[in-house]
DNA sequence: GTCCACATGTAACTGGTTACATGATTGG
DNA sequence: CCAATCATGTAACCAGTTACATGTGGAC
């Protein structure tokens, strides 16, 4: 349940329609919590029947006519429950890390390609983030909001670096592994129930 | 589309039972691929009505009659296949990144008992995985696959220490902010179009 | 024989994704 | 007027979550 308050989050920094929410949220909100124009729409819908928030006036609701939404006090308080409530963390989720597990067991072939490629885009998505840090938090004091604003920053600056890092790392690992790139020494259709009881990491 | 996969490979390393297949998921898969029993039998019915995998024989298939699976030629030709096949990492979705976000506009009240309370989670999985990482991976020569294995666990760690050190920084950011704890100096329901446009890293 | 743990499953719901539909505005 | 683009929306689907249902076998 974290997309509505995502929203509000994004309407109290600034009252906006739909697209220009689905915009903002391909660049700085949706960094950390992505969503499509239809997820952004639906939840416009939503908060605006709970009384969360309410369109500007001065706008007929029309269709392909835009409608600018702010919140309303009930949305707000809504929004401060959420942010003190207590929430675990949810689970890593990662499909490369089961790729590589799964590489354990059917061979790495193919696979040393793609880390390439996600080592290239968790470089860039470092280095972008190194440019908002350049230009919107030079040395020097910031207001406390920015503090918090730098802080998240910081952690999605430090997560692409242990990206690139770990990715680098990796590589290395597959140029010393046995059939090395585009092998794996595994034959593609061995019988199924050939694999043993392999279990380091599985206890 | 990840977790036939994740139940492949984990079948592939040992034929096992639904209920098998929860517990190890529980430990070493489901540290970076989490899943409830409930996912598990729907996706084993799936792979099996695929012909993917197969109910070992042997064993009448009765409700409350335990049932083990085998990977057959076809599901390891898929396992290869996805693999293999390029994927891109999926954004970032943090909920405590965003309640930081929210919490730059609607006040910081009550937000620190919670990060803390994820930074002792976070250093307990760190502790968990060194702990594997003495048990399974000492110092000296590792079997290929095991450098693979090595490699998921070092994610693991690498990410942990990650959020450790981010949440002991943002907790010493918040010991600097006006309110200081339990505050924020935010009250609780102003009007709900009070907020400007305080942009710093929104645009 | 009853209870409890083991084991497998069903049903309903929620959130996210993909594909498509429709109206308004603007530049040529 | 036509095409392109802006803007809002619908529908169908898929994966994950929560709550519950049912059967088996062993301990007491």
């Amino acid at each position: 349940m974290s997309l509505p308050h995502a929203i509000l989050t994004a309407l109290l920094e600034r009252p906006s329609s739909g697209l220009e929410l689905t915009r903002r949220f391909d660049k700085s909100i949706g960094y950390f919590w992505s969503a499509t124009h239809q997820q952004i729409y639906r939840e416009l819908g939503k908060l605006e029947a709970e009384g969360h928030i309410r369109a500007l006036p001065s706008q007929q609701p029309a269709r392909g006519q835009r409608k600018s939404y702010e919140v309303l006090p009930a949305g707000r308080a809504e929004l401060e429950r959420w942010t003190a409530a207590a929430q675990d963390p949810k689970p890593l989720r990662d499909a490369l890390l089961l790729r590589l597990r799964a590489a354990a067991v059917v061979g790495t072939a193919g696979l040393e390609g793609d880390l390439r490629r996600h080592l290239r885009l968790h470089q860039r998505q470092l280095e972008e983030y190194r440019e908002i840090e350049r230009r919107d938090f030079p040395p020097g004091k910031d207001a406390p909001q920015d503090r918090l604003h730098h802080l998240i920053l910081r952690a999605g600056i430090d997560l692409e670096t242990f990206w690139t890092q770990w990715l680098s790392h990796a590589l290395e690992e597959f140029a010393g592994l046995p059939g090395g790139p585009g092998g794996g020494g595994e034959v593609t259709d061995g019988t199924a129930s050939s694999d043993g009881a392999r279990t380091t990491p599985s206890r």
